[in-house]
DNA sequence: GTTCGTTAGTAAAGGTTACTAACAATTAAA
DNA sequence: TTTAATTGTTAGTAACCTTTACTAACGAAC
């Protein structure tokens, strides 16, 4: 063979043989095989998101935006009409040549979600809403004082009266708790509550006889905002109440972490300086920094405004000077803030957005958008309803 | 209708229509239509993915890691052996009743691999390597001095002659580079070699005519940290050199960022108190702490040993107290250090370790292992052959 | 040695899926 | 009126995986 040195064009050694004709470009899960059946509810489910972000779509139009042929498209549309999901609004009145299309869109009241929050203090709140998201009903309970195998009771008992008021059949049922909770929805840990190891997805599974789905408040709160607040793909969001408690969208997926603790952000320690001691036992935490206890005895114990203002940003700065590091290291396009509007939007959001972009490589972007999440009290469940849409209809 | 109140049982108001009777486990990326054709190619990739991890497998064996029928996956086989992709070993000797089994492996040898590691000082580096990542060939090219352009022509002339000692089939191109790399394999951002918005990728697919991947460095290692370093599915790995950059594994896949920037950790500031101004204007970045250059200047400076190990010490803790946030928020199972091992492996790797744990919660697994890669340096091309396994064969 | 049970791999038939090709229906524009 | 464009359906085809049934090969028990 010639020595070919630093000649240009391709090395004859690879042409030796003929390379493999086909190319793979699929990155492939464990155990996730693909049978025709699966590809079909795959395609279903691609129809369904699709129709879900644009409502008045035909079946050419959901042709040319999927990639299916009009034929195998008009196939699935006539499934999903079968089972209820989707239905026929009428012909589109455009003045454009060619038969007029049919509009289709999902039959976005024709089915109900129940979502509860479970992060509230001394109170469980629940929704039912339509897959929209739009909330048809409220409820709530108090728990103040209740724990352990009560708190079960009244999760169950506050479901019962959501389920029976829903006017529609009921999709499935979301449930944003705090706490640590695992894939299969086992409140692994939730001091508050008083629960370890309670499997509350299986109890009210079977309880309801409907699709359950559990997961961490904050994590909910995450989801809620990719799919309703307009988040961005890489995301995080910060939720600030009697604790501190986050959740990440990474690539339009939240994060759950090796031991499903992922946003557990509260107890890191912030700075080099010290600072309170906290409930946990180190001292610096977030929370006592962030926590709204915490921050309104410092707002209390101000003398003047500009003192309390000085408190909060301050607040904000430890916020940043821990969440500077994450958006550094996975280059988060967004951070979001939920919590009392009064504390948190003003000088604490002004105080974080400053010291993340000073702490950060200012990259050609600007560093990250920092602002309050747009969806207010209803995050939460919002978050346990998409968390059912997208396991029951693999809409996101 | 009753009043159900509190009662136990399912609501009837859900039972009164019946709801769909097909349930839709799969979320569906945008885009993503699944032809039957898609669907097979899937499923000879997750063939090849069970062949490669463990080899000496069966078709039996296959079909039942895989899920689908033994007919399938001979189907299967027959189609990667004709493809010179799969081999047949021979028969078990197992002494065990039935028909003995025809055991299989993937080609390891039957195909090539060419990475290069651009992040070295004045220095390419490239090799060739079986499917295994057994590397069998080694070349490297000086370029102090060399930027821009002809920084360009020195990799594309190491390329060529690393693609002309290939003994098998190239299967493809993979780059570890320095610098903001795009999702197309555009060096956005590469100061040391003076590169902004080289199309790397086009310009060597284009000249090789063979597939090629770029990615940064530190993302490159952290792929090969999953794949030959047995990480975990959600790990950090650090690499420490001239600067300071990491690569990110989320639940086994790689994080790009919103920007594509992910990982870069270096210019992040670190803790409250000030510190030395870097390069990049700030003070107190991670760099200016943990960058070798740095870090041998302060051991120079140091009178004794315990000195020299104080100094490690605390490069090891600022370390700790960046990663303290990422850890936490990712509830990251692993963090890893890639670098020199005569000054990370020590007191400043147990620092780091010490300091991570004692800033985040100690949740019941103890906190994150804290270690040095096994892979040495060529951790960077093994990264970037593991690369070019996933894009070809859907492996990793 | 024969029979039985087990395991590996192949062959044929069948059902599902999505595709191409062709067509009817409908409307705007020439 | 004719032409072009668009929608949605029907019919037929190719690809895929499955079920069922088969042969081959082996150990164990009698």
């Amino acid at each position: 063979m010639t020595q070919q040195g630093t000649r240009q064009g391709p090395g004859l050694a690879s042409q030796r043989t003929a390379p493999p004709t086909r190319r793979f470009a699929s990155v492939v899960r464990a155990g996730s095989r693909v049978t025709p059946e699966r590809a079909r509810s795959h395609n279903r489910a691609l129809v369904l998101q699709e129709l879900y972000r644009s409502e008045g779509l035909s079946r050419a139009d959901l042709a040319r935006a999927v990639g299916l042929t009009r034929v195998t498209i008009s196939d699935l549309v006539a499934d999903l009409i079968a089972d209820g999901l989707v239905i026929e609004l009428g012909l589109r009145s455009d003045v454009r040549p060619g038969k007029p299309a049919t509009l289709l869109d999902i039959n976005r009241t024709g089915f109900a979600v129940v979502a509860l929050d479970l992060s509230y203090d001394n109170l469980f709140r629940g929704v039912v809403t339509d897959l929209d998201g739009t909330v048809q009903h409220r409820d709530q309970t108090d728990v103040t004082g209740v724990t352990g195998d009560d708190a079960v009771a009244a999760v169950a008992a506050l479901l019962d009266r959501l389920v029976a008021r829903a006017a529609a059949p009921v999709l499935g049922v979301g449930v944003g708790s705090p706490g640590i909770v695992d894939d299969a929805g086992t409140v692994l840990s939730a001091p508050n509550l008083g629960w370890a190891d309670v499997p509350l997805q299986a109890l009210l599974a079977e309880r309801t006889d409907l699709p359950v789905v559990v997961a961490n408040d904050a994590n909910a709160a995450a989801l809620a905002e990719r799919t309703f607040g307009g988040g961005q793909e890489d995301a995080v969001l910060i939720r600030v109440g009697r604790g501190v408690g986050s959740g990440l969208v990474i690539g339009g997926l939240l994060v759950r972490g090796a031991h499903s603790a992922a946003g557990e952000l509260g107890h890191v320690v912030v700075g080099t300086d010290g600072g309170d001691v906290c409930a946990c036992g180190k001292s610096g935490c977030l929370e006592t920094w962030l926590a709204i206890p915490r921050l309104q005895a410092r707002l209390e114990a101000a003398p003047d405004a500009e003192a309390r203002r000085a408190a909060l940003a301050a607040a904000g700065e430890r916020l940043g000077i821990s969440l500077a590091p994450v958006v550094g290291a996975l280059n988060l396009g967004e951070v979001v803030l939920s919590g009392p509007l009064d504390l948190l939007d003003g000088s604490l959001l002004e105080s974080a957005a400053e010291t993340i972009r000073s702490r950060t490589m200012a990259d050609a972007f600007g560093g990250p958008a920092v602002r309050m999440t747009t969806l207010g009290r209803d995050i939460v469940v919002l978050g346990a309803a998409v968390m059912v849409l997208t396991g029951q209809l693999g809409v996101f």
